[in-house]
DNA sequence: TCGAATCTTCAGAGAACTTTGAAGACTGCG
DNA sequence: CGCAGTCTTCAAAGTTCTCTGAAGATTCGA
């Protein structure tokens, strides 16, 4: 491994933490620190020295929640990737996701123990919590993009 | 399992997805929809039919990072254990430590590309997006506290 | 339409993580 | 001071998840 691939490892092991399964972000971090403006699947599999399988994989699970693109490479039977402008602010909304499934649990909770058993009242803190950043993270992450 | 244990494990499975651990997270959705003030281990081993290990390790993480609290019970030998007051912005701010960890991946990344190069460029939209997330997300949950 | 290069899928091997259960430590009562 | 009840720790078993590699599908050029 290079030095470069150090932090590259770095970051993707934050991201693991942060949910990301290993090899997804490793995939991420790769097209994250090329000097190259695209990657194709078959360079990443040899840079990270992994199977072409897990590349395909991970490209898959990238693509699909929007933190990287497939980049139209006429002329070429490979298939190029890019990492998308604004994928954090992408990524931080889908995580956002997870809020809104907090908040849903805590409704069917109250919707089963009433609204004034002691668990009741627990569960209304959190639905009234988790409602609060369901209103505000949007704002949050559009004033971003706007500050930008 | 009752109907009350429903909704509880579907609160678990949600905290699952957002990183905590299985069993940990049944401990805490259990002392978040019982009706009593407080559960000792022994209870909530029963009530979830799980080893009294898994329930101490779990009680211990909970602790740890203080989503709950261990209530004093003079004149009993067994330890009550309480869900904490505010702990879903606790919560929230534990999560807050990983944005922090993003953007000193980003950080290291650019100490090692150089500002000028595709990767630096790339790292630096990082940087800047998770040092924004970093400022802003005290502030909107001392928010949520100051109005709750 | 055929062939070569590349990508995708999937079953199985292996690694990593969870949970248990038993042994030991602690606490308070008698 | 000893005992009963409760909690904690840790090694081992079980379970789950990840990664690979080979076979199949797809795409582009000739």
């Amino acid at each position: 491994m290079s030095a470069l691939s150090d932090p590259a490892e770095h970051l993707a092991l934050a991201l693991t933490q942060g949910g990301m399964q290993r090899m997804t972000a490793r995939v991420l971090a790769a097209l994250l620190f090329t000097e190259q403006d695209t990657l194709t699947a078959g360079e990443i599999a040899e840079s990270l020295t992994i199977s072409s399988g897990s590349v395909s994989t991970a490209l898959k699970a990238l693509v699909s929640v929007g933190l990287i693109e497939k980049v139209p490479a006429p002329g070429s039977r490979r298939e190029h990737f890019r990492f998308r402008e604004g994928a954090w602010a992408t990524l931080m909304s889908e995580q956002n996701q997870l809020v809104k499934v907090m908040r849903e649990a805590a409704e069917q909770g109250i919707a089963v123990t009433g609204r004034d058993s002691a668990a009741g009242r627990r569960l209304a803190e959190m639905r009234d919590f988790y409602d609060y950043l369901w209103r505000e993270l949007p704002a949050l992450i559009d004033h971003w993009k706007a500050h930008r």
